[in-house]
RNA sequence: CGGGGAGUGGCUCAGCCUGGUAGAGCACCUGGUUCGGGACCAGGGGGUCGGAGGUUCAAAUCCUCUCUCCCCGACCA
């Protein structure tokens, strides 16, 4: 039974995913900021929930975080060709300030390559400061034409990794190991999300980059969010900013930089990818409350009895489950397992006199909405239980999309298999056309190359497009 | 930015065509009865109709401009 309110999945994708993000109170529409949104508590806390996850991981990878302005010289912005056109047209800038005209406008950050290579500049000496490796938390200003709730606003929030190196090999090892161990690691573990992880080809790279590889997550309508980037930046940036360092020879050499970005998206990603049409569907792991208690009672004799037994049944879970007691009276048992159900809450326990007889308690998981998902279980061993039914749900979230995914990717020999496939969802195919091609194919299909995965098949085949001898599979789908 | 749709109590919407002192349901407040899958009754509060200008004796309603949101497309984390 879909909940009042929720357009379900089937009958508009696009309209479900803004009634979850409104009823399930994440986020607010800041209509007088053209494209922002207000991160409501409950949404902050989801992506309080990501940074920490995040954080914790760049942190184990020996990055340190610090913090850079939010207002770039205009000038800075155009030192890198490509970067330049990349960016240009999505910049706002401050021109004015203390009451006049500024002699150079500000341009409020897009991303910080620009301005952090500034400061690298003067930072790095000698190879001895080498691998520099900082993170910032911060928030970019896009000028999008459209945007979204989280999948992509005006203004958004992210982390931005920025690293200095002495050459190319250790650059391209630091943007796979944040790709690895960082992002998939993080989206996998946590998020339950399974994702692609590839190389994007030259028409899909960041502007200014040699080389971008990203994560892919394919979401419940069968098209593709990018949900993590990693550069390899080449000496593009230490070229324009002069970061150079003098080596062991005493030879003064430029520095090799990358870059690399998670954003609120991530927030988007995990509606997308696992809520239903009873609402918003958060993994455990990730869930900043993970079980909600509902306490039944109709006298106030039953309800201190009732109080009573949450509280014995609960005591020993400070620590180690994140949960809540809905003890609210004006609400019904039944308005509140609807209410949680809405916003996410991987378990529920219902606890009423009948219980207190029997010596149980109902339990409920929300990856088995309504009914289905509820059973009654003995109130031994009540922490335990709840433990590991939180594991075991993070897990079938976790095999439900990976599953789905499956069951949406399509092998490709031809172009009209491809046609047929980004239909539907993402399509895997021998690769071996030029920039041309994969705009021709964007402008028959509307799908893209997503990524060339890294993981790849021994053998060689026939590309999809043009017929030739390819190396490589390339993943194609619509995306976000 | 191109094409389409929409802005009226917190929410969903009616009223607009054919100008004449703003309505409904839900939500909210008070009291009472309820309470194991979105309770019920009674009473009550709340909106100068996205904004600006114009036409008119009179504008939610007609005209012009503008802002915002949604959908499709091109651009992007």
């Amino acid at each position: 039974m879909p909940k009042e309110g929720i357009t379900p999945r089937s009958q508009d994708y696009a309209q479900w995913y803004l009634d979850i993000v409104r009823d399930a109170d994440l986020a607010d529409y800041a209509e007088v900021v053209r494209g922002c949104i207000v991160f409501k508590p409950t949404g902050f806390a989801l992506w309080e929930a990501i940074q920490s996850g995040l954080d914790q991981r760049i942190k184990a990878t020996g990055h340190q975080n610090a913090y850079f302005p939010l207002l770039i010289p205009k000038s800075f912005l155009m030192k890198e060709a490509e970067h330049v056109e990349g960016f240009a047209p999505e910049v706002a800038e401050v021109t004015h300030a203390g009451g006049e005209k500024l002699a150079e406008p500000y341009v409020i950050r897009p991303t910080s390559e620009t301005i952090i290579g500034y400061f690298y500049a003067k930072w790095v000496r000698s190879w001895r400061d080498l691998p520099l490796l900082i993170n910032q938390w911060a928030n970019v200003m896009r000028w999008e034409m459209r945007t979204r709730p989280f999948l992509r606003t005006t203004e958004f929030l992210w982390q931005e990794g920025h690293t200095v190196h002495v050459d190319e090999a250790d650059a391209e090892r630091e943007t796979l190991k944040i790709l690895h161990e960082v992002y998939a690691d993080f989206v996998e573990k946590e998020m339950a999300l399974p994702v692609i992880k590839g190389i994007k080809t030259d028409k899909e790279k960041f502007a200014g980059a040699l080389r971008s590889y990203a994560i892919e997550a394919m979401m419940q309508d069968g098209r593709a969010l990018q949900v993590g980037t990693s550069h390899n930046l080449g000496q593009n940036f230490a070229k324009a900013f002069d970061i150079t360092y003098t080596d062991q020879n005493n030879q003064v050499q430029h520095a090799w930089t990358t870059s690399w970005g998670v954003s609120t998206r991530l927030i988007g990603a995990l509606i997308m990818a696992h809520s239903d049409d009873e609402g918003l569907v958060v993994p455990p792991r990730l869930a900043p409350t993970q079980v909600v208690v509902v306490p039944i009672f109709k006298t106030d004799a039953e309800r201190t009895r009732v109080l009573e037994a949450v509280s014995r049944l609960s005591a020993d879970w400070k620590g180690s489950l994140r949960f809540k007691v809905d003890d609210r009276e004006q609400y019904s048992p039944g308005y509140k397992f609807n209410e949680w159900e809405l916003k996410g809450v991987p378990v529920r326990v219902e606890i009423g006199p009948k219980d207190i007889e029997k010596g149980t308690v109902g339990v409920a998981r929300r990856d088995q909405p309504g009914k289905q998902g509820k059973s009654f279980v003995p109130q031994d061993g009540l922490r335990q239980r709840l433990e590991s039914l939180l594991t075991e749900i993070q897990q079938a979230l976790y095999d439900r999309a990976f599953r789905f995914r499956e069951e949406h990717t399509y092998e490709a020999s031809n172009y009209d298999e491809l046609k047929q496939g980004v239909e539907k969802g993402f399509v895997r195919g021998y690769w071996a056309g030029t920039r041309e091609d994969e705009d021709k194919i964007q402008d028959e299909t509307g799908a893209t190359i997503r990524v060339l995965p890294l993981d790849q098949p021994a053998t060689a085949g026939k590309c999809v497009y043009t017929g030739k001898p390819a190396q490589k599979i390339a993943v194609f789908a619509r995306a976000y």
